[in-house]
DNA sequence: ATATTACTTTACAAAGC
DNA sequence: GCTTTAAAAAGTAATAT
């Protein structure tokens, strides 16, 4: 019995360990992301959720937590990429996006595809771009996206063309591969993305 | 308009059965030309068909998975051919081994473009999958019949998971309904 | 700058690690 | 869970020309 008893002891602290560990990378890579405080503690939150339904058996603590924190960022509306949060975490990004796939299912998080827009503020301030390029590039996402330009395209590229676009549009040019690189896709990306999206706003590029 | 079922197409078809007898699978690899086994990485011997077109993945056990076919006919001409090969090296098989379908993988057209995250939001967020960071594809779970349908923006889409090939018609049926009372077939 | 090749997702069986 | 096999959808990426 008390063998038992310091199972349970030893159960319980290795549990709590666990769960400091997860938290304690929480707030790590939150850091090294530079999020606000209030997503680290939405990432908490669902990360403790995860932990009582039981969700984390059969896969890594880290991949939970990372998952958490690419969860809280989109439901704060602040997004980072798969891309972004794999630099900051151990867990490859295959392997993040699967888990965080499990873990929304399993949750019920009910998940809204990432809006393109959110990006801009971000993208466009570290290539030091106007709050008027900012506003053309917000144009030319919602303008397009209702025409049903945005299914199946990945938020990030179709923000970066937006982008690149609007510098244009607004005399503060900037490169495919300056906007490509903030964004982390590929100029390639850009240039199809930015193609269509000038094409349904009939500018002439 | 055309009927969407009149666009399915069969992609794929996966089939299992067995010969009833336990093989030597590194004599068999010996013999049977075009054959690849490395026990190492896999269990199974490769051996793919030609005409019609398919691979078959042939255990110790004498149990074969098929798959490639285009058709549930493809998939038995195909093991066929493989039971014949397999008499050719004096293997005794079974006169007419039972062939189950296990999968079938097509492909069909709605005929109209699609705005995913209207119908992500339609046929409800927990309902579905939808990540276009990290696949193009939207991804709908049926109960009846029990398919998982990957819809596309262009329109088409892809069903997978159903036993016969009924199964795809009644779940394009049902899709397009679905989307036709959501409003969501522009 | 474009073309090719390859990888992402779904389902499924097999035997073994 | 993974390994292997096949095939489609469309987007993205890496590499070649």
């Amino acid at each position: 019995r008390l063998r038992k008893w310091q199972e349970r002891i030893r159960t319980k602290d290795a549990g709590e360990r666990n769960l400091q560990f997860a938290l304690s990378e929480i707030d790590r890579m939150a850091s090294a992301l530079g999020v606000p405080r209030s997503v680290r503690e939405v990432a908490s939150v669902i990360y403790r959720r995860a932990l009582k339904e039981d969700l984390i058996r059969g896969r890594s603590i880290e991949g939970v937590a990372t998952s958490a924190l690419y969860a809280a960022c989109r439901k704060e509306g602040i997004p980072r990429s798969l891309e972004e949060i794999s630099e900051v975490s151990r867990v490859e990004r295959k392997e993040i996006g699967r888990t965080y796939r499990y873990i929304s299912q399993e949750l019920g998080l009910e998940m809204k595809p990432v809006d393109p827009k959110k990006y801009v503020p971000r993208f466009c301030s570290e290539l030091e771009l106007s709050e008027e390029v900012q506003s053309k590039a917000n144009e030319i996402i919602e303008t397009t996206a209702e025409e049903g330009l945005l299914s199946g395209k990945s938020p990030t590229g179709y923000a970066a063309a937006a982008i690149y676009a609007a510098s244009l549009l607004c005399n503060e040019k900037k490169t495919q591969r300056e906007v490509a690189d903030v964004a982390q896709v590929t100029e390639v990306t850009i240039r199809n993305r930015y193609q269509e999206q000038i094409e349904a706003m009939g500018i002439h590029g | 308009m055309t009927d969407p079922k009149e666009t399915i197409n069969i992609e794929n078809v996966v089939a299992s059965t067995g010969i009833g007898q336990e093989l030597d699978l590194q004599s068999v690899a010996m013999d049977l030309e075009g054959a690849d086994y490395d026990p190492e990485q896999f269990p199974g011997l490769v051996y793919r068909t030609q005409d019609p077109k398919s691979a078959a993945l042939i255990f110790r056990s004498g149990k074969i998975v098929c798959t490639g076919a285009k058709s549930t006919d493809d998939v038995h001409e195909s093991l066929r051919i493989v039971f014949d090969k397999l008499r050719e090296l004096s293997i005794k098989v079974e006169d007419d081994p039972e062939i189950v379908v296990q999968n079938i993988v097509t492909s069909a057209d709605l005929g109209r473009q699609l705005n995913l995250n209207a119908i992500a939001i339609g046929l409800g967020l927990e309902n579905i999958e939808y990540e276009p960071e990290q696949f193009p594809g939207l991804v709908y779970r049926l109960d009846e019949p029990e398919v998982v349908a990957l819809l596309f923006g262009s329109g088409k889409l892809v069903i997978t998971g159903g036993k016969k090939p009924k199964d795809a018609e009644h779940a394009v049926d049902k899709i397009t309904s679905r989307l036709e009372e959501l409003g969501l077939l522009e």
